[in-house]
DNA sequence: GCGACAG
DNA sequence: ATCTTGTCGC
């Protein structure tokens, strides 16, 4: 397929072939019976990818990864330091996921391709990317109670929801992977927030993630 | 030129 | 991401 990329240049040019395969579109919404939470933990260049598979908000599946840092933390690549592992990962799976829930930022991204996108065009399969922080655009604080939203622009355009998911807690930062709808991608978020701010996909792979590298080490 | 900057 | 105790509030 394509060389990965050993500098940000590389990077930044990939990023820009591969955003025109996005599809921002509800092409593969239709209701996830697995939908998957994936995130990685960092002790120095050692790092632990996990995946975990919840089907109604309970585990059936799961998968880690050990390995090493590959490529350094820089804004707007971060793609590539997380991509690799996390691959593997959902390569190990017995289950394919109907949905992929990616700790970061989809398009809003400032070249519209962050890591949900990423993750979503190399698998092929639906993606949201749910970011606990703001990269890019401007927004207003979405009203106090749980399921109010309000835009993320950039240029003009929407680029995603910052959606409140519990009552007075920090709302998060929801974006379009892959092959979803941005409503959908608020509706399903909403769907997997039914106690905490972050979704129980995203709870799940951290803490799996995190006891991985514990007691590797 | 000066800050800001997913995790 | 990670360094880190107690504390306020539901």
């Amino acid at each position: 397929m394509h060389p990965w990329p050993a500098t940000p240049e590389q990077a930044i040019a990939l990023q820009e072939e591969l955003r025109h395969q996005v599809d921002p579109t509800d092409s593969g919404a239709e209701p996830p019976r697995y939908v998957a939470g994936l995130d990685v933990a960092y002790d120095g260049d050692r790092l632990a990818a996990a995946v975990v598979v919840l089907q109604e908000l309970r585990e059936v599946d799961r998968a880690v990864v050990l390995g090493r840092t590959t490529f350094p933390y820089v804004p707007g690549l971060f793609a590539f330091r997380e991509i690799p592992a996390l691959v593997e990962a959902l390569g190990r799976l017995r289950i394919t996921p109907d949905l992929l829930v990616c700790d970061g930022q989809g398009l809003a991204h400032p070249r519209r391709f962050g890591l949900a996108c990423h993750l979503g065009v190399l698998t092929g399969l639906p993606s949201v990317g749910v970011a606990k922080t703001a990269f890019v655009g401007s927004w207003a604080e979405p009203g106090p109670s749980r399921g109010a939203t309000s835009d993320l622009v950039l240029d003009g355009e929407v680029v995603g929801q910052v959606v409140r998911t519990q009552n007075k807690t920090k709302p998060v930062f929801v974006s379009v992977g892959h092959r979803i709808g941005l409503g959908t991608a608020v509706e399903r978020v909403l769907g997997l927030t039914p106690r905490y701010r972050l979704p129980e996909t995203t709870r799940a792979a951290d803490h799996l993630c995190r006891q991985a590298l514990k007691g590797s080490s």
